[in-house]
DNA sequence: TAGATTGTTAATCGATTAACAATC
DNA sequence: TAGATTGTTAATCGATTAACAATC
């Protein structure tokens, strides 16, 4: 394995908007078109076409000068670089209504995610089927994750349990957690964990609604 | 109406910053605590101690040393200044799964979100209930929405149609829209739009897991 | 070629962190 | 009181923006 020199360190800020160009750039590509410029990337996303230059250049991409970026090669590098296009295993605990939007979802698939195997508390879903997969007793998730060497762990489920589950696929041997329960889970160092709640983007519209009625009322 | 002087800008960082710490002493506060420190909300959320105490500062709060902040009382400044005790209406577009769960879920309540009526485009769907509301045919949302001045969409629907969707909304007289559906809408400048997209959750989950790969194999 | 667009250096800006006095 | 914890000023750090040369 070949090392491209030590790059400087891509911040988190750049990370975080990575995906968006990604989306993005995904969309221009169905359409057929095969450049974008760094300032179409910007009035898109809402960021300065300078940031947008310095994010491509920092994760090692370049364009070519009245042309632009090439969206084939744009969309390898990002994948690259966020590691979409190697495919993990994950196990989603919790198949109520967002668990089963996320399984159906079929997007999550570019994005080098496959879900292996579903699991629930509730004896009446158990052994039902929800897109070609039976519906598992979470008592066996630790067991299953333990097989089949699962990497990821997504909890779809309330919150009360959802730290006992977490902590059982992490002695199972999972990598990260995924959670959708609005808790914040912990986990020791060495696992990853990406907390989100769905109340957090709307108490930052609410907030920018009063902001927007203050303002309008001044 | 009195002015408490005028503050200085609050950074959007702290903005995003202050639905964690309100998660958090709701927590707390639901097991009967009565008093936090900057010291365990930093530990919580992974937010220097330093900068908990500026944060709340900035929002107007102050605690007492030795003592820390009063709970209750952080928790009506955060709801003050976040706007979460102004109850908005909403109507929700797209009654899948996703949709499905959004309305189900009582938690939104606490941040001051009444879905008030829900819409498909689905004839299988529209007629029958969730949640003590029937579902309405999405082409008699612009009406309700004025009828009703409802401030807030929530888009819940497949990305084809979700522009048209939004702009009727707009038309209609909505000033915020909550977007789950996994597209870029676009909205006049007046308009507020908090665009939300799982995947963008998952890339960067994936990418911490790939650099836990490649650390663990150097 | 002329002009559009990239890539990069330098300047700015603002957020974070460190240090510590104030105080309950 | 002594000590823990807040609130705030000053220092640092790094991200963003501006400017512009390079170049296709």
């Amino acid at each position: 394995m070949k090392r491209k020199g030590s790059r400087r360190k891509v911040s988190v800020q750049t990370i975080q908007r990575l995906p968006r160009y990604y989306q993005y750039i995904s969309y221009l590509r169905k359409q057929g078109i095969r450049f974008v410029s760094s300032l179409k990337l910007s009035l898109q996303t809402y960021v300065e076409a300078t940031q947008v230059r310095k994010d491509l250049t920092s994760i090692g991409h370049t364009g070519k000068p009245k042309v632009g970026y090439e969206i084939d090669q744009l969309m390898n590098t990002i994948e690259d670089f966020l590691g979409l296009r190697t495919i993990e295993d994950a196990v989603l605990i919790g198949v109520g209504h967002l668990g089963t939007a996320i399984v159906q979802y079929g997007g999550f698939a570019n994005y080098g995610l496959r879900i292996k195997a579903v699991f629930d508390a509730d004896p009446m879903k158990i052994g039902t089927h929800i897109q070609g997969r039976v519906i598992q007793d979470v008592s066996h998730v630790g067991q299953y994750v333990r097989d089949h060497k699962i990497p990821i762990g997504i909890m779809t489920l309330p919150a009360p349990g959802a730290q006992e589950v977490t902590d059982m696929l992490i002695k199972s041997g999972v990598n990260a957690i995924w959670n959708f329960a609005p808790i914040n889970l912990f986990v020791p160092e060495h696992v990853i964990i990406k907390n989100e709640n769905l109340a957090f983007g709307l108490a930052i519209l609410k907030y920018r609604l009063k902001s927007l009625a203050e303002r309008s009322s001044s």
